[in-house]
DNA sequence: CAGGATCCTAAAAGATACTG
DNA sequence: CAGTATCTTTTAGGATCCTG
């Protein structure tokens, strides 16, 4: 079990498919961009919503999320801390794209093994 | 320089998303879909598109695309050997997920850094 | 020409334990 | 609660040499 994403580095830095490429990478990246589409959320009911997701992914998926600017974090005062994981405006902009992994999945699918 | 992919596992083999990472996972297989969409090509066709890949990596993205049917495989008769990979009708419903990962690619480099 | 076979390295991911 | 720190394992990718 597991999640599988788009891991790897670009021939060139500026080509937009490698742009989106990198937004999506990472195991569990679509399932925690899902999870923030539809709303803020915590760094635990991100865990929640993927028990096999470990703490150390998620992290470093939410880390490299917000150094793209894809997702911003706010930290609530007090003790204990409490943080609210949000899509941003461009953040927001990944959202036809997970809508087309879908509807391609669902095409594979229905097609026949191969021609 | 390399070319980034989805590379990971799926949580859950049956979802669409996953079926549709799993077709453009791996380094350097948009670029090789790319190729494939403007017709078909032979393996040496596809290594000088991508001066970078070596031989391995792309035997492993071909030997993947033929798995999950999308990509085809014939070879001439006679001496030496010439082959012929296309992709199959199975592998051009990726096309409008490419034009997807394109068009956020390019709706992301034209967002300011965040918010 | 089109790969296969090896070996090696570099990341990514996972498990576990601990802290502000 | 929200992470950090380590360590170990896994896997992808790259380099080189060889073959039908």
């Amino acid at each position: 079990m597991g999640h599988q994403t788009v891991t790897w580095d670009r021939p060139t830095a500026d080509c937009p498919v490698e742009v989106a490429l990198a937004a999506i990478s990472g195991r569990w990246a679509t399932l925690v961009l899902r999870d923030l589409m539809r709303g803020p959320r915590s760094f635990s009911q991100l865990r929640a919503g993927q028990p096999s997701l470990s703490a150390k992914v998620l992290t470093e998926r939410l880390e490299s999320l917000v150094a793209q600017g894809l997702v911003s974090c706010s930290r609530s005062p007090g003790f204990p801390v409490r943080t609210s994981y949000s899509l941003t405006s461009k953040g927001l902009l990944l959202r036809p794209l997970l809508e087309q992994l879908y509807r391609t999945g669902e095409a594979l699918l229905g097609e026949f093994p191969d021609h």
